[in-house]
RNA sequence: CGGGACGUAGCGCAGCUUGGUAGCGCGCCUCGUUCGGGACGAGGAGGUCGGAGGUUCAAAUCCUCUCGUCCCGACCA
């Protein structure tokens, strides 16, 4: 055997490398010639496309309906909110040509785009009829990025941007709690991802809005991950964007309005959270592909177990199951399974001469390496268990992981300890100063990920004047 | 944008100190033997050494600028 394969670097060893590495060897993306920007790769598509239907089918469901704007966006947009044109004015990329001439006001491409769709709908609302209004954009997206890296932070990036308007304050509310809902679910039933939810401190507030909850991850290294917000923006962009409407007192008022949003960066969290030292690992409702056929052969036996190999692959595919038959002649079994692993296929199905003998199949896990001889017969129906097992699987692992490193700090010291040498979460009273929030970033790099929608009196640990539970982690 | 490291074949790297015919492993192509945990043999293709200037008879190697990547800080989905 040639030693110089491949070598994935091991996750435990260094978690920054091993990222890299499983990206390019996996398949999933690769670098363009402008900084920061990638092209997903089929295979890194194919899951996200999966995440945008499992999202697209929950927005559906909740009255949403799908529309598209555009690209550009004149300067003078995004100055109407004066906190909003702060907070992405500096990292926005600009045309200032067209069509070889020097335009008269330059054109941010949309880092995100409330400021076009508040254009819009100061035209599209003109009563308390035209409410609620619960529109969806999927698209892309641009920020100038000091540093990034595949689908953690790119300058370019997939997403979909929720946009609604509403009557009152209180509905705008549920209804950015309705989304931080359906992404919590989306985390949970599809990523196999335990995030804790929450309201973020006003300093990391998106800018713009009156309040930001969030799905805070917690990566397989111990940093954290803010993956889905979503904001309640009550009256700023209306006035700021003069979008009113009649009431049914006939007085003309401004509405209330959320904006949510879930990027490609989700596919890093699925990588960092679910990967490890052989590649990596996908929860079934999200992998592209739930099962992979293997099959053993030798030179003599070769067409038996071929024509074998593809009878069960229609069978399994016929009742229901996304599978993959790898006929490859030039790569030997060995390698074909390091392969799937990498690529973190759940399930793996050998089926070889001694099988077919047999009547059996074996079938081997991703998530735990297990290995069972199955007879043919109950193979689809085993199959099928064995999927919703290790989807099972996978969300208590990451659960009980999430859990063992969400750890409680009494002193400072303490604090400072855990965020050093374990990482994770820690919860820990915050009397609600930006001083402190300040000051504990500074001394530790560790951040406010989110304040609990429950919460517990303390003494701020930094202060000692009285505060409520934050969780705090170094995140990405 | 500050501090550090680095750009040489698709990928990983050596060569640079001390200038002189561009190398290695994997991958790729061809043929044969293999195939239950990354098989083996033989042959072959592939590079304006990130880019631009400069020094020199001669630059991957020395100098200047520039672009890009990675790590650490400030910002973010």
């Amino acid at each position: 055997m040639a030693e110089a394969v491949e070598k994935l670097t091991k996750k435990s060893e260094d978690p920054s490398r091993w990222y890299l590495d499983l990206v390019r060897m996996a398949k999933m993306a690769d670098y363009g010639p402008v900084r920061g920007t990638f092209a997903i790769r089929p295979y890194g598509f194919a899951i996200w496309e999966r995440i945008q239907r499992d999202l697209d089918d929950r927005f559906k469901a909740t009255g949403h309906v799908n529309a598209y704007f555009p690209l550009l966006i004149p300067e003078s947009y995004l100055q109407k909110e004066a906190s909003h044109v702060e907070g992405f004015a500096p990292e926005c990329a600009w045309v200032t040509v067209g069509g070889d001439k020097e335009l008269e006001e330059r054109l941010a491409i949309r880092p995100t785009s409330e400021s076009i769709i508040c254009d819009f709908y100061r035209n599209w609302i003109q009563s308390y009829r035209d409410l609620p209004l619960l529109i969806n954009q999927w698209s892309n997206v641009l920020r100038w990025e000091m540093v990034t890296r595949p689908f953690l932070r790119t300058a370019e990036f997939l997403w979909q941007e929720g946009h609604t308007v509403h009557a009152t304050a209180e509905e705008a509310r549920a209804e950015t709690l309705r989304m931080l809902e359906v992404y919590r679910e989306c985390f949970y039933e599809k990523l196999a991802i335990p995030v804790l939810t929450g309201v973020k401190s006003p300093s990391e507030r998106f800018k713009g809005a009156i309040e930001t909850f969030t799905c805070e991850g917690l990566m397989g290294d111990g940093r954290a991950l803010q993956a889905g917000t979503s904001h309640d923006l009550g009256q700023n962009f209306a006035k700021a964007f003069d979008i009113t409407f009649l009431d049914e007192n006939q007085d003309r008022v401004y509405p209330y309005q959320t904006s949510w949003g879930f990027s490609t960066r989700t596919i890093g969290a699925l990588i960092l959270v679910h990967g490890d030292d052989r590649g990596l690992r996908l929860p079934p409702k999200l992998a592209p592909t739930e099962a992979v056929i293997v099959p053993i052969w030798r030179g003599k036996n070769k067409a038996d177990v071929r024509r074998e190999a593809e009878k069960l692959y229609i069978e399994l595919q016929t009742a229901g199951r996304r599978m993959e038959v790898d006929l490859d002649e030039e790569h030997s079994p060995g390698w074909k399974f390091n392969e799937h692993e990498l690529r973190g296929v759940p399930v793996r199905v050998e089926i070889g001469p001694k099988d077919i003998e047999k009547g059996k199949a074996v079938l081997i896990r991703r998530d735990t390496g297990e290995k069972e001889f199955v007879p043919r017969d109950g193979l689809a129906a085993r199959l099928e268990e064995l999927l919703e097992e290790i989807q099972a699987n996978m969300l208590r692992q990451a659960t009980e992981f999430r859990d063992a490193n969400t750890r409680h700090a009494a002193s400072y010291d303490e604090f400072k300890e855990i965020i050093e040498n374990e990482r994770g979460f820690v919860v820990a009273p915050w009397d609600g100063t930006e001083e402190t929030e300040q000051k504990i970033k500074d001394d530790t790099k560790a951040t406010i990920r989110l304040l609990p929608f429950e919460r517990e009196e303390g003494k701020d640990l930094v202060s000692g004047r009285p505060g409520k539970t934050a969780v705090f982690a170094r995140a990405y």
